[in-house]
DNA sequence: TGTGTGTGAACATTCTGCGG
DNA sequence: CCGCAGAATGTTCACACACA
């Protein structure tokens, strides 16, 4: 199994209330949804408060312990699986670096979903392992480093943007939806396209389209219009058009000139 | 307060699809 | 292949927001 929940719960701990030091032999997650406390792995301390959390590793020894003054309100999951370890590595949670923060409250919601699941008879595990797919994937979302600042960041992006067109190229697509894979506006994903590139996306598109395309004419058992759909041109008139624009004759005089 | 990043709107230009 | 109309895209500018 990807990941089999072993067990859930919450707990409303009282003042000095303390667990440990003892061994788990799954990973566990916690959440804290008040208060404060301490958390101690590996010789190293960490005070914790309300909408932080901490994970726990197999065969690690840990020891927690709630404010006397200001005691925490915590709920957890524990699970393990095959996937387990590469699902925690990509939110970059280990036993050295155990401590998250979380922002909005989704990841709030998907700990009282999970404690919500026992009122499912039938779909109750499915249920259960579908919200702790949620809460991994918003830790991961939430992990991203920290943005690149300036040329980094559009560089980044220009670079998605190219991935992007280079494995869907074969499919319509328009400016806009490029833009919004990217999470930018349009006209601001063709602003800063243009700056570093030098031409706008639309034609970076139709160049590597057509570059494509002439590969395909060396092909002879491909006709014309299966070159245009394969290269995203539903009509292949549109096609011919744009490919006599970039390259100064049609496709299939260009053929023509290659065989 | 200045600067950089990002958005939204308006308008111009280019592209696309269709009929002849 | 051409011309047209509508759609898509590019450009520019004003503005908001975050941050140093």
């Amino acid at each position: 199994m990807d990941l089999i929940v072993y067990h859930y719960g919450m707990e409303n701990c009282k003042p000095s209330h303390s667990y440990g030091p003892a061994l788990r032999d799954h990973f566990l997650l916690h959440y804290i949804i008040s208060g404060s406390g301490l958390f101690e792995l590996d010789g190293k301390s960490y005070n914790l408060h309300a909408n932080q959390g901490f994970l726990i590793c197999p065969d690690v020894i840990t020891y927690y312990e709630a404010s006397s003054k200001d005691p925490w309100i915590y709920t957890w999951i524990g699970f393990r699986g095959i996937k387990a370890e590469t699902f925690l590595k990509n939110i970059k949670l280990d036993k050295d670096n155990p401590v998250f923060k979380c922002k909005g409250d989704i990841i709030k919601k998907c700990f009282e979903e999970i404690r919500h699941s026992s009122t499912y008879k039938l779909g109750y595990e499915l249920r259960l392992q579908g919200y702790l797919n949620i809460l991994l994937s918003e830790l991961t979302e939430q992990s991203e480093a920290p943005k690149a600042k300036g040329d980094g960041q559009k560089k980044n992006y220009i670079k998605k943007s190219i991935q992007f067109i280079e494995t869907n190229y074969s499919r319509s697509m328009s400016i806009e939806s490029l833009a919004s894979y990217i999470g930018l506006n349009k006209n601001y994903f063709s602003t800063i396209f243009s700056e570093l590139l030098g031409i706008p996306p639309q034609e970076y598109l139709i160049k590597y389209r057509v570059n494509k395309a002439c590969k395909l004419l060396s092909n002879k058992d491909l006709t014309i219009s299966e070159i245009s759909r394969s290269v995203g041109y539903d009509d292949p008139l549109g096609f011919s058009k744009i490919f006599k624009q970039i390259k100064g004759v049609s496709p299939k005089s260009y053929r023509q000139a290659l065989l």
